[in-house]
DNA sequence: TTAGGGTTAG
């Protein structure tokens, strides 16, 4: 405002007038107010005026890239600046890369400029968000040819154009061959590894470097949390802290990503007093990550509560889109219903991403005729097209509420082809409902596209063990074997004062393992004395002797973790457990007993989902 | 002298 003000006391020209007009527009309506009038006074044919016109178009909120295109068209000589922001704008949307390209070579065919450092950065980038190796090779002969491919900018641009083809070792090559690099390239090639998923050797970069600034940082705990390695991604925002610069908003994200799969509460809490004590700027990613954090930890009200008090970032999709995750998560299918109606009434809109969680929602609570509306509502009254995330969550719906047949339609009807998740999702709903015949069918066709999903062979292994076909649950299991593929490890961690602590199945290696396992005794007994009875559908090995078999079940992963628990935190507070696979249900029928037997409560964080144990109840009433 | 490169959900 008071920019304005003194702007207006000093007599403008009608150039800079119109300048200033153009940058003060509120809407649309306004631009094509000031567009016209740039027309009528003769000024639009001022480069100047006419860039700045196109900015405006291309950079607002309100602005529309379509429109800036028509107002290009119109221009009769635009100049290398006007070229290059039109090229620039279409570099950054992967469906409209093309563009670039075609505005590339009309600038350098039709109109005979010779492009400059800053065109070959934006062509670069195009080439790399959508467009193929041969455009890109095309480009850089061109920058060759004028002398700037070894320009600092440039070179870093076709750093990046290699790293998101995924063609990182050229991208290496190039950045060996570069004379200088800056901080940028460093960190580009760290990006790009860590994009190939090739953490180990973004790790080595990173500790080369002779300067890390805070990119650096953020890259590579991002890394390792994208890999998932989330204890190390958080052992280097700790080393950050006391050796590296201040965390920005990106940084606390990754970190707050790190807290969540760890069940990290306190490391997350402190973060968020970090947030909140320090400058950093909260925008809506961050409190998205912020509410995922509390959600994770199983502190769904909290992240409510948190969730209610940002409302000026209410109107962006993120946070919504973690809250009703977050309600999925717990069970709570009626509370992310409920916050989607009220999305609408804020009239935000959804992305595919809210509607991954919205479905999810429906399959947690069996609300069948529910998530059948709102997935064909997305394409409907949204325009979003069903991706294959979405049919995976309506399989997995109706295959887990029993419609196994309409499931099966589902996948066959699929328009893309449907993947080993899928496949997945259609297996467990047959194991959960014991449909031999059905899962014998699909794991025919499972078997026969050789799919490289382990947890489909498994799956498959235990459908059989299930239902007592032992000889065929060897030979599935024998084929994992042999196909040297190993299975996931059932692992159960908890968190003890900042300290971390696995536990796999039978696991020995646990220092307190002898009073571990006496302990483990004494539970089985007492749980039994209250009711409890060992689900043996659950023992996946062939076991005769019913003793054996109790054995093999008292040492997954789950109640070595949650005894632990019981042995070293004080009687009456929460215990919470993260597993990496679903939980049995031998241990979810356990884990009811123990919350009663022992007057704790136990939040165990599986692969997909909640269970809030109380009392001996789960919050997921028996129901995952 | 109106422009340039790197990092954040399921």
């Amino acid at each position: 405002m008071k920019r304005c003000y003194s702007t207006f006391k000093k007599p403008l020209n009608s150039n800079q007038l119109q300048l200033f007009s153009l940058e003060s527009c509120k809407s649309m309506n306004q631009i094509k107010q000031t567009h016209a009038h740039l027309i009528t006074t003769g000024l639009i044919l001022h480069p100047i005026t006419a860039n700045k016109l196109l900015k405006v178009l291309i950079a607002s909120s309100f602005g529309s890239l379509s429109y800036a295109h028509q107002l290009f068209d119109q221009i009769p000589k635009p100049d290398v600046f006007i070229y290059n922001t039109m090229i620039k704008a279409h570099a950054v949307i992967p469906t409209s890369s093309h563009n670039s390209m075609r505005i590339f070579l009309s600038m350098v065919r039709v109109s005979g400029f010779l492009p400059n450092r800053y065109t070959f950065v934006f062509v670069f980038k195009a080439c790399g968000n959508g467009l193929g190796v041969l455009e890109g090779e095309q480009i850089r002969v061109h920058a060759i040819k004028i002398g700037l491919e070894s320009n600092l900018f440039v070179t870093n641009a076709m750093i990046r154009m290699y790293a998101n083809w995924g063609l990182v070792d050229e991208a290496r090559r190039v950045f060996d061959w570069s004379l200088d690099q800056d901080l940028y390239s460093w960190n580009i090639m760290i990006g790009g590894y860590v994009g190939s998923g090739e953490i180990g050797r973004a790790k080595e970069m990173f500790d080369e470097m002779s300067e890390r600034d805070v990119v650096s940082w953020t890259t590579i705990i991002a890394g390792y949390v994208q890999v998932g390695c989330f204890k190390e991604a958080l052992d280097l925002f700790h080393e950050m802290l006391q050796t590296g610069p201040p965390p920005n908003e990106f940084t606390l994200a990754s970190a707050l990503a790190a807290c969540a799969n760890l069940v990290a509460l306190d490391q997350g809490r402190w973060i968020h007093v970090y947030i909140d004590k320090s400058e950093i700027k909260m925008n809506e990613r961050l409190l998205a990550s912020l509410l995922d954090m509390y959600a994770k930890c199983g502190e769904i009200d909290f992240a409510a509560k948190v969730f209610h008090d940002e409302y000026g970032l209410k109107l962006k999709v993120w946070p919504w889109n973690a809250m009703i995750g977050g309600y999925a998560m717990h069970g709570k299918s009626k509370e992310a219903i409920d916050l989607f109606e009220q999305m609408k009434v804020e009239k935000v809109s959804p992305n595919k991403v809210t509607f991954v969680a919205l479905l999810n929602a429906c399959s947690h609570g069996k609300l069948v005729e529910e998530g059948r509306g709102y997935f064909k509502s997305m394409a409907s009254s949204y325009g979003i097209e069903p991706e294959i995330e979405h049919y995976g969550c309506m399989v997995d719906l109706l295959g887990r509420s029993g419609l196994l047949k309409e499931a099966e339609e589902t996948v066959f009807n699929m328009p893309m082809a449907p993947d080993a998740t899928i496949w997945g999702a259609l297996l467990g709903a047959c194991r959960i409902h014991k449909d031999i015949e059905r899962g014998q069918r699909i794991g025919k066709i499972i078997k026969e596209l050789d799919s490289d999903h382990i947890g489909c062979h498994v799956l498959l292994a235990n459908l059989y063990s299930a239902s007592g076909q032992w000889d065929e649950a060897k030979a599935v299991r024998q084929k994992i074997e042999v196909s040297g593929r190993k299975k996931t490890p059932g692992c159960s961690s908890i968190e003890l004062n900042g300290v971390f602590h696995q536990f796999l199945v039978g696991d020995r290696s646990h220092p307190q393992t002898k009073q571990l396992y006496l302990f483990l005794d004494e539970m089985t007994t007492k749980l039994k004395n209250a009711g409890y009875v060992p689900e043996f559908g659950e023992v996946l090995l062939d076991i005769d002797d019913e003793e054996d078999k109790e054995t093999a079940l008292s040492k997954h992963s789950e109640k070595l973790a949650i005894a632990f628990g019981l042995i070293n935190t004080p009687p009456g507070t929460a215990i919470r457990i993260v597993k990496n696979l679903r939980v049995c249900a031998d241990c979810h029928e356990a884990t009811k007993f123990i919350s009663k037997v022992y007057k704790r409560e136990i939040i165990v964080r599986d692969r997909i989902r909640y269970h809030h144990f109380k009392d001996g109840f789960c919050s997921c009433k028996d129901y995952w």
